[in-house]
DNA sequence: GAGGTACGACCGAACGTTCGGTAGGAGCCG
DNA sequence: CGGCTCCTACCGAACGTTCGGTCGTACCTC
């Protein structure tokens, strides 16, 4: 194999164990050597394609705001109406959230790991201010013309936001709702929770979620945690 | 002081120590010699009050699952009708993340942080099913009844759990919205996610509530996470 | 004086990270 | 195309630090 690619495919791979271990044991139980066990390599090679552990965490947390941040952009290009943007938010987020849980798993809840002031820090907040401003938008925007009845705009926000971000501890490729099922509901009481009338909004084209390379795939049984053995 | 009460008064504070730093740092990253320097000790006196690391996190999870396990119990005495079954639920639930957020933070997200297989993890997590059965059986209910149509009975559950779950992480005592006010909209938002018509529900009785000895009071700017800095 | 509380010192293990060295593909030269 | 050199990917071993946990003892309260 040549050795650009071969350099390239050990970087993806660290990345998929990294992403895979911190998201199931958490980033501080995950020892460097844990992760060069599941690439077969010693701890000393992976510093190799890593400057640091917390650097490559940065990383992946980078990588994963921007995917999601460009990926809704995307979306959102072209569609004006205040209940259609709040949509395409609920069922893009609920989404990338189903398909690469690991990825936001990690992007949701590691970000206390980061050294508080860091530059790394400091720019992944950025970036997620960056993305929760277009909900903030949207729902001020459907206030502003009328669209939404809402007691407290932050307060519906964070409870959609929540609603859809948990989609990633809960979601199975193989259960009982496909995906698109589950988009549909998440839309109908997100917009039931704005007091918008509920029309048939358009199915988000999936195909302009983000892709994360080093998402690992899907598995049965893949989290421990959130209904094992039921 | 006495004896007995100086005992009794270490414990908790290592106690409402040990939880708002799982809560922040989370488990892994926080050492016993961390919880030490918060009470004013050394690693060794902690280990006067407490079997191991690990027991002490599961003591609290413990406490915390039974905790809101005997509190929705008692809610729920002499209610009846699914809807109003579900609507306990849903505000007991979110006026417990709000008002004890540290606890059910810790509760919510460290089980995997419990040696797999050991009787404490096992234990623990028959006590969230036997939880989770609450909510279960009230849908189930509604469904069976008639009183709910819902496509798919585990997605409601587990969005709307999410819903109330995710409340600990940005619930601030002195924002816009009261507990009450977000307990109504939250019982709004779910009745509506079963097709049931949403009556005016009874405000629950927050003095049935699970109390914690060890939570921390509620601090502004309490977690670095959700809302910093905006 | 008896008993319990907390301390200081310490254990073996594991942590993130570094460093010198090596095997082998890549690139150049003839 | 053979041979030489350079470079890159990785290893083995070790660094200093910190981890969870233990032990003997001093202090304080009753």
């Amino acid at each position: 194999m040549d050795l650009k690619d071969r350099d390239a495919d050990a970087s993806r791979r660290i990345r998929t164990a990294a992403v895979l271990l911190f998201a199931r044991r958490g980033y501080a139980a995950t020892s460097v050597r844990d992760l060069a066990r599941e690439v077969g390599m010693t701890n000393a090679g992976v510093y190799h394609h890593v400057a640091s552990k917390e650097a490559l965490l940065a990383d992946l947390m980078r990588g994963a705001q921007q995917g999601l941040i460009d990926a809704t952009e995307r979306m959102l290009r072209g569609v004006h109406a205040p209940a259609d943007r709040l949509a395409l938010l609920i069922s893009s987020l609920t989404a990338t959230h189903a398909l690469s849980p690991m990825t936001t798993r990690v992007m949701d809840g590691e970000l206390r790991s980061l050294t508080p002031g860091s530059p790394a820090r400091d720019e992944i907040i950025g970036l997620r201010d960056a993305y929760e401003d277009h909900w903030r938008r949207a729902i001020a925007d459907g206030v502003a013309g009328g669209a939404f009845r809402i007691a407290d705009q932050r307060l519906t926000r964070l409870a959609l936001m929540s609603m859809c971000t948990g989609t990633s501890e809960w979601y199975r490729p193989d259960g009982d709702s496909t995906l698109e099922q589950v988009c549909a509901e998440f839309v109908a009481i997100g917009l039931a929770a704005v007091r918008a009338s509920v029309r048939a909004a358009a199915a988000p084209d999936l195909t302009l979620l983000p892709e994360f390379p080093w998402e690992p795939p899907h598995v049965r049984n893949d989290p421990p945690p959130a209904e094992a053995g039921r």
